[in-house]
DNA sequence: GACTGTGAAAAGTTTCACAGCT
DNA sequence: AGCTGTGAAACTTTTCACAGTC
């Protein structure tokens, strides 16, 4: 767990399986998962770094590269083999067991998430629902039943719960996670916009779509650079 | 597939003469108007970077640098009136003024859409829904009538629509993003697991939750900082 | 005294280019 | 020949540190 800044006495390079993986390398991985997997489904067996970036709209460099920070998956003049490199890639992020996810709140927002069937095939099985209203504790919600909130922290432990779904109003978001967090998960993925505040060694992802339109604007603004003006389309 | 003007390396987005704006100085811009607003609702007049950066977790040096790309909003010594920053980065961002928006698909996911409050207050409308399913056109999904697909391009057109937020299973995907990016459509929320292909100059950005939960397990693992060695090759 | 705005330095990330294996 | 794996170079982004202004 321990990070520290300067390893004392040995860094000798800055890939390899040795170093430390940046963020921004793991944050690809699920999607080269995702794409080897539809290449599984396609049929095909044996891939390489510009197929895959092609795919990707990511460059061979970079794919070959992230793949460096865990060891040797392809084979020099051939290529990857799919079916090898997504178990492996499946491995490192933890994608060869099943999770079991809560979900906090069943409000319009959870009842949605909880009904989605997206989840349960990549092995995220949202297996305890709570909300703090006593009129939603005890309804079945997408075949699991509603707990109240005071149940989470054995439900979460008997149950093995590592990852939590939040889908409370964002008055109520950070004292959810606060209790989260309390219980020992450590995953969380956050359904209100706001910015949630969470110890070192906790991480949240947000599902924002206001935030994700809002950052797309600034490109559809007439003025956004002087020189260029409007991109005509064809 | 239609060609697109420019030579390599001179479409817009990329570095250019003109000071061009990081994209990733732009999607930070949401997050500081969100701060901003929750300010102002706090009564809070004025505010300094190392008040903005507690709040959003990021240092107050970057909070100036970003927001020179720009201009001088602050004084020194003082900081930054609250209403005031907030009235320029909205402009910047386009966020002065209203966008209609398009749903595409009415299924599951696009019903939840259509009847989320979250986008109407931030001045994105939805104010068009469309689906291929002849049984869903001509009903009414969160006050808005489903259209044909056919009636895509005028409706786009008459109704000044810049914005869709795609909602159609995976497979369809991709179609429906070349009919909007042909519609003139520059601008794409996109729900769908996929990785979607726009030509220079369209934007998407993606909602997809079981990627942000596996982009987590990674660090959930007991083995993600160990040593273990690259395995040869078999 | 307090805080911004900003060049310059540091850190981080991507791309290049090529040795080396199949 | 074809393609990986990887140091080094190029580029991007963040952080520092301080002159300048209020």
């Amino acid at each position: 767990m321990a990070t520290y800044p300067g390893d004392p006495g040995q860094l000798p390079g800055t890939s390899g399986p040795n170093a430390e993986v940046p963020e921004v390398v793991i944050s690809r991985l699920p999607q080269y998962v995702r794409t080897l997997t539809q290449l599984l489904e396609a049929g095909v067996e044996v891939t390489n770094s510009q197929q895959l970036g092609a795919q990707l709209q990511v460059t061979p460099a970079q794919i070959r590269k992230d793949l460096s920070y865990f060891g040797r998956f392809g084979k020099q003049g051939r290529g990857y083999r799919v079916r090898h490199l997504l178990t492996e890639l499946k491995q490192i992020l933890g994608l060869d067991g099943e999770w079991n996810v809560a979900v906090i709140g069943v409000g319009r927002l959870g009842n949605a998430i909880l009904n989605y069937p997206g989840f349960d095939p990549d092995g995220f099985h949202l297996v305890a629902a709570f909300d703090s209203n006593p009129n939603n504790v005890g309804r079945d919600v997408g075949g699991v039943g509603v707990q109240p909130m005071s149940a989470l922290a054995e439900t979460v432990a008997t149950r093995n719960i590592n990852i939590a779904i939040v889908a409370v109003p964002s008055a109520h978001t950070q004292t959810v996670i606060d209790q989260l967090v309390e219980c020992g998960v450590r995953a969380i993925l956050n359904y209100a916009p706001i910015n949630a505040q969470v110890p070192p060694g906790v991480r949240v992802r947000s599902i924002d779509p206001v935030l994700a339109l809002q950052s797309m604007t600034y490109y559809l603004t007439e003025s956004y650079h002087s020189v260029n003006g409007a991109q005509p389309l064809d």
